[in-house]
DNA sequence: CAAAAAAGTGTACTAATTACATTTAAAAAA
DNA sequence: TTTTTTAAATGTAATTAGTACACTTTTTTG
């Protein structure tokens, strides 16, 4: 019997995260990017990234990445697209399956930011990445757009206890344009997915406004009997 | 300078192509599937599936395999997911890129198919596929609802020119459920993208149905003056 | 010429979306 | 203590989109 791989190439196999997260204070998205401390480009940014290993599955491998970038866990990830062009990358045919992961900013702490070469860049102001990372980030980009729409994904990049106000600072800054308050509020508030406390933020406003909570088993039970989820808003 | 690539492991990359049609007559979608002629699984049942060669890229290695099975080009075709579990194929570490393919069956030469092993399986009564084909199949399925309801895929999977009673069926076999007669056509002749033709089709009826034809240009028009194709339907 | 079989057609009702301006609460300044 | 300032909170009317629903037309066949 012939063995039917050996005669196949085989390639190095990377996988590269697009994290997103969301500046509240500054009503910005923001991607953690990395300067690279080893060649190839050197010196240059890039996405966080690195190779598939041995006895390693493709996800298990973007959880390693982030969870060593971030040390957080438990984190939004998902599979976005594989980019398997030859020359994609110029030292070697390496096939790269990109990550898409929403995080906190809050959640980040800054100290292993520093140690890892990362930092957080406004989405409106991004450097020259490396190779076909540029690429990468549209495509997440269109992607957020479309998932936040129809899936309650927004929540990952809040707090816990977050305003509606910076709730819908956040969808502006997703869809790029303004909303109207007030069908907002209905609208989110119509799916009966977020809750409010009893607790106000008080830090940007002296009125104060009340902090809401997502309630991810509300939303689990009605999406079970048919529900979605869709915040498509004016 | 140390070589980054050299200190890791290199994988097989395969292609693997869900590829679908639609029986007009039977009303049901189908997959093309192959029996396969050779170890591992010889006898069963499989994607189309093949290596990812030197020099070729992924887009590339799904392209040449639908071509060399169906000898069609220009179908449409699009990445779907890539499986990275570390045992997924017991031969050997195989990362596998799935493709998501629509053809119109009529096109099809009943030669090619043959000589290659393929065949067309109804949707509804598939029988088990290798490895974690079947895995590939689901999730090709769930993402193919959706596409046919944001996107004017539909017509990939019919001749150039159908009946309203034909689109209809066809979306009644994609969302699995019946469709309000006057409510579909109203809706989708008011996007204006299809054209009534002088012709009838006479087979299915004695009063004969008018044949329409997709305008992709109209669309691509439409599409950029922000319109959004939307099929959703009671 | 009557029956059969499938294609084609319109309207009234309900739900969802949109546009839009004032009031409330609390702190800070006068 | 009163006034000013700042941001949060709130409702309604008009429009648009979606849904439910049944009969007529055309043509072939018996």
């Amino acid at each position: 019997m012939v063995d039917i791989y050996a005669t196949h190439p085989r390639y190095f196999n990377a996988v590269d995260c697009i994290i997103f997260g969301y500046d509240i204070a500054g009503k910005e998205l923001k991607l953690l990017l990395i300067k690279r401390s080893f060649e190839p480009a050197l010196g240059q940014w890039s996405l966080a990234g690195g190779f598939v290993q041995e006895g390693e599955s493709l996800d298990d491998a973007a959880c390693r990445i982030l969870c060593t970038l971030t040390g957080l866990s438990d984190l939004y990830l998902e599979q976005l697209y594989t980019y398997g062009e030859t020359y994609r990358d110029p030292g070697a045919r390496v096939i790269s399956t990109a990550y898409f992961a929403l995080i906190g900013i809050h959640e980040l702490d800054p100290e292993i930011q520093k140690n890892n070469g990362a930092q957080w860049r406004s989405l409106s102001n991004l450097p020259d990445l490396i190779f076909d990372h540029s690429t990468m980030v549209d495509r997440a980009l269109l992607d957020l757009v479309e998932t936040a729409r129809i899936r309650p994904v927004g929540f990952e990049l809040l707090p816990e206890k977050f305003t509606l106000v910076q709730l819908q600072n956040l969808y502006e800054a997703i869809y790029q344009k303004p909303i109207d308050k007030r069908n907002f509020r209905k609208k989110i508030l119509s799916m009966n997915l977020i809750e409010k406390q009893q607790d106000k933020e008080r830090e940007t406003s002296k009125k104060g406004a009340w902090y809401y909570r997502f309630n991810e088993e509300k939303y689990t039970e009605l999406a079970r009997n048919g529900f979605f989820f869709n915040l498509a808003v004016s």
